[in-house]
DNA sequence: ATGTTAATAT
DNA sequence: CATATTAACA
């Protein structure tokens, strides 16, 4: 009893943000990949919803998609495969989150979608480089989220549902659906959320305040102040039996989280890209980049998906062991 | 055990 | 320094 296994014994040179190659390797099989957002689902539930089968989307396939609708200029040079650029790249591993905004924003332009031609094979999501599976590489240390507008727009959305009354981690957790992400991630950022909500309180309402490009960015709902909004509202609740935990089901698309690779530069002045030119920071993968400091732009606009950091990578489809 | 808050790390 | 993870606590 009681038997901790140590791989750190064996090595001793390997730091962890080696990590990164870890859950690289760490691919479960796409027969693990089971889709269990509509399992949790009651059918009696999900038929009310009409919530039919919905298809995931390939990491790549997300990943463009949000590329595509917040860029809608020109196609600067597209080539982000730094996957095997991980041998060298060890700052810190930086996980992005993305997914397809289809809500409040009429995006039809289905802008041309070539490249990607790694994405071939989108059940792996790991074009070509890494290939190891390791089935056992499961609860190993993701690196840090980066909360995209795109997914703090579902944070808040959210929370707005719920009120600010039901918005705890774990149901906000579920109802967002995003795969990948954890009750600590939601926690950690509704912390945050509720500290920013707080501040701007008692400050004139008119606050430029330039601090924290994805709060203000994204409109706060005024549910925040009622208590328990939607609860015991005629949903299908009334069964006499059933203790569904979705309190109240959203249209939500399935999205997993895209995990982005990015050099930790813990310079000063970081940030700074274009926005209203060319969002692709990404130059070709193959020359070794160095640090370009851009230092011009004015930091004005804030959307763009949060890739303040760079090349992209992907994330190990999480199975849905629950929590 | 889950939600919060503080501390710590990047 | 801001942001996210981890730990401690209620």
């Amino acid at each position: 009893m009681g038997e901790e296994v140590k791989m750190s014994d064996y090595e001793g040179g390997v730091e962890d943000e080696e990590r990164v190659l870890e859950w690289e390797a760490g691919l479960p099989s796409l027969d693990d990949l089971t889709p269990l957002s509509q399992a949790l689902i009651p059918p009696e539930l999900a038929s009310a919803f009409s919530i039919s089968p919905v298809q995931y989307r390939t990491l790549l396939d997300v990943n463009q998609a949000s590329k595509d609708t917040l860029s809608s200029l020109r196609g600067v040079a597209q080539s982000s495969n730094n996957f095997k650029s991980l041998g060298e790249s060890h700052e810190s591993g930086v996980v992005e989150a993305d997914e397809n905004d289809r809500d409040g924003s009429g995006s039809d332009s289905r802008k041309s979608r070539k490249i990607m031609e790694c994405a071939e094979e989108a059940d792996s999501a790991f074009p070509g480089d890494n290939s190891a599976e390791d089935p056992s590489a499961r609860a190993l240390k993701r690196p840090r989220l980066v909360w995209t507008p795109q997914l703090h727009k579902r944070f808040v959305d959210v929370v707005g549902h719920l009120g600010i009354k039901n918005a705890v981690p774990k149901t906000i957790m579920q109802l967002m659906n995003v795969e990948g992400l954890t009750r600590e991630n939601v926690a950690s950022h509704l912390q945050k959320y509720r500290l920013y909500l707080k501040r701007m309180q008692g400050l004139s309402p008119e606050g430029p305040s330039a601090s924290d490009q994805l709060f203000s960015s994204t409109p706060v709902p005024q549910s925040l102040h009622e208590s328990g909004a939607a609860s015991a509202q005629s949903n299908g609740n009334s069964h006499g039996n059933g203790h569904f935990q979705v309190p109240m089901p959203i249209p939500y698309p399935p999205v997993m989280p895209m995990p982005v690779l990015g050099m930790t530069h813990h310079g000063h002045g970081h940030m700074g890209m274009p926005v209203g030119a060319a969002p692709n920071g990404y130059h070709h993968g193959f020359e070794s980049h160095h640090h370009h400091h851009h230092y011009n732009m004015l930091q004005q606009q804030r959307d763009w998906s949060g890739n303040k950091y760079g090349s992209v990578v992907t994330y190990p489809h999480v199975a849905p062991s629950d929590k």
